[in-house]
DNA sequence: ATGCATGAGGT
DNA sequence: CCTCATGCATA
């Protein structure tokens, strides 16, 4: 591998995502909790190429913005960026705001923190399985009213396909994770896990537990795996002896809480080792990304596949969206180190297995009983307002949101939504270099709404003038590359009226 | 591929 | 109410 050292100097990527591994630290300090603080060696710099985020974002970037990888074949072009400096030389003309806060997009390693726990509420539900052929009617048009929609997971009609869904009833617990669900409570509830086993199945070709040499922690035999009686004593035994507590001598509990100790140990390894291992640097995953996406379009599996064929695996599935976004770089650093491992079994069992389509193509339509807000679709001119406030004030408060939804005609909640995931996207996308200073990305400052893009007349907003912010025009820099010029012509957001 | 939404954790 | 991880729905 290319790996360069990433010397100071030499470094390569905007940002690296080496810096990062934060699982490390955080296991190593307290144990998962810490995570959030990665911290990049500052010396690092990001190549002077790539620059072009904050101009990127000058504009408010679009979509495109996106990709903060390098990642040449992929779909985006990279450029990655930044540092909040214009260390090259460069002056940085394109911050609006000052310092720390947005820059602009960059790559984004957020900052994350979460402790591992990212387990999907959902997961379970869906668990539950599918029908045949469901299908569901999409939106029912009522939606968020009352029901329970099932929702159905199947694979797009894009893809290739998918001809022989298998449907599987997902009887795995859930425990999505490796081991976790079952760590806490050694002696508790978790006494058996395997029951939903027998029914796994399509996984055959890979024994769930211990095909993977070195994955093995993934193995997760503890929970859902349910073919690997062998595996030590696993529950069977640890169940059966419990609960019998009438016939354990001391010994043998004893010998029970050994065992237990044993696989708690286990499953602490099985659940950390990820962590630990990923130490992985962004060209690793850069690499990754791009070895996944290749092979998994030359195996013909759409994205889609490969979040269900995850599932089979482990027992925890993820949409088509997800890995999209994980074979663009979109996520944060430390969500791409936590998925990394999963599509890397998955990689390396569908490469192995001969043939690996009809293992991983499964089709599962699950229930999910919740009901969902049906997406508002904002106008173009909404979402330029909307952009136009974000760049004046990327945090509103309370008040500052009321004012944008009254002025804008939008629920509160999707004007608040709507920063959030602005705000979000932005991290992802940028900025990656001083996370530290994430709290500071977006402060909420005194804002200044004032500038409503054309409408807004400024209410009675008191225009402070909002200590970063210079006038949005500098957003638009000359500076970028045709790409960004792209994102420029946004709509919207470019002009910025500054009303 | 991406926009808006949801929900778990945190403050 | 925020951040983050995720995903449905859609462009």
């Amino acid at each position: 591998m290319s790996e360069r050292a990433q010397s100071p100097e030499c470094q390569i990527r905007p940002y690296d995502y080496s810096r990062a591994n934060p699982c490390i630290q955080a296991s190593a300090q307290e144990g998962l909790g810490s995570a959030a603080s990665f911290q990049l060696p500052h010396g690092v710099l990001p190549d002077p190429g790539l620059l072009y985020s904050k101009t990127t974002y000058s504009g408010i970037t679009p979509a495109s913005a996106q990709s903060f990888f390098p990642f040449p074949p992929v779909a985006s072009d990279y450029r990655g960026s930044e540092l909040q400096v214009g260390e090259f030389g460069q002056p940085k003309p394109w911050y609006p705001f000052v310092g720390p806060e947005y820059t602009g997009q960059v790559p984004g390693v957020t900052a994350a923190t979460q402790p591992t726990n990212s387990s999907p509420p959902v997961a379970e539900t869906r668990e539950q399985i599918k029908l045949p052929e469901i299908k569901v009617e999409r939106d029912t048009g009522i939606e968020y009213s009352t029901g329970v929609k099932p929702q159905q997971f199947q694979t797009p009609p894009t893809s290739a396909a998918v001809p022989n869904g298998v449907f599987y009833p997902a009887a795995w617990n859930p425990s999505f994770w490796p081991g976790i669900a079952h760590i806490t409570p050694p002696g508790g509830n978790n006494q058996n896990p395997t029951t939903s086993s027998a029914s796994s199945p399509s996984m055959s070709p890979s024994p769930p537990g211990n095909g993977l040499p070195g994955n093995a922690f993934f193995s997760v035999n503890a929970s859902q795996a349910p073919t690997d009686p062998q595996t030590e004593n696993q529950v069977s035994s640890t169940r059966s002896s419990g609960s019998s507590s009438g016939g354990c001598s001391d010994s043998e509990e004893v010998r029970e809480l050994t065992r237990l100790l044993t696989r708690f140990s286990q499953l602490v390894l099985i659940f950390c080792f990820p962590l630990v291992q990923e130490s992985l640097s962004t060209e690793e995953l850069e690499k990754f990304a791009k070895q996944l996406k290749h092979k998994r379009i030359t195996l013909g599996f759409t994205q889609a596949d490969v979040g269900l064929a995850l599932g089979n695996l482990y027992g925890k599935m993820f949409s088509q969206t997800t890995i999209c976004r994980f074979e663009a770089l979109q996520l944060s650093f430390k969500n791409m180190c936590k998925l990394k491992p999963l599509l890397q079994r998955w990689l390396d069992e569908a490469e192995t297995s001969e043939n690996p389509q009809d293992m991983y193509k499964i089709e599962r339509v699950f229930v999910d009983t919740r009901k969902r807000k049906r997406r508002t679709s904002l106008e173009g001119a909404v979402r330029s307002a909307l952009e136009s406030y974000f760049i004046k004030c990327p945090k509103p408060n309370t008040q500052e949101i009321t004012h944008i939804s009254d002025d804008l005609g939008l629920e509160r909640d999707v004007v608040r939504v709507w920063f959030c995931n602005r705000r979000q996207k932005g991290k992802r996308l940028a900025l990656p270099l001083d996370e530290e200073c994430d709290g500071q990305y977006y402060e909420q400052s005194p804002s200044p709404l004032s500038m409503a893009p054309s409408p807004i007349p400024s209410q009675g907003y008191p225009v402070p003038s909002y200590p970063g912010a210079p006038p949005p025009t500098l957003y638009m820099p000359s500076l970028h590359p045709p790409d960004v010029l792209k994102q420029a012509l946004h709509p919207g957001l470019v002009g910025h009226p500054t009303g």
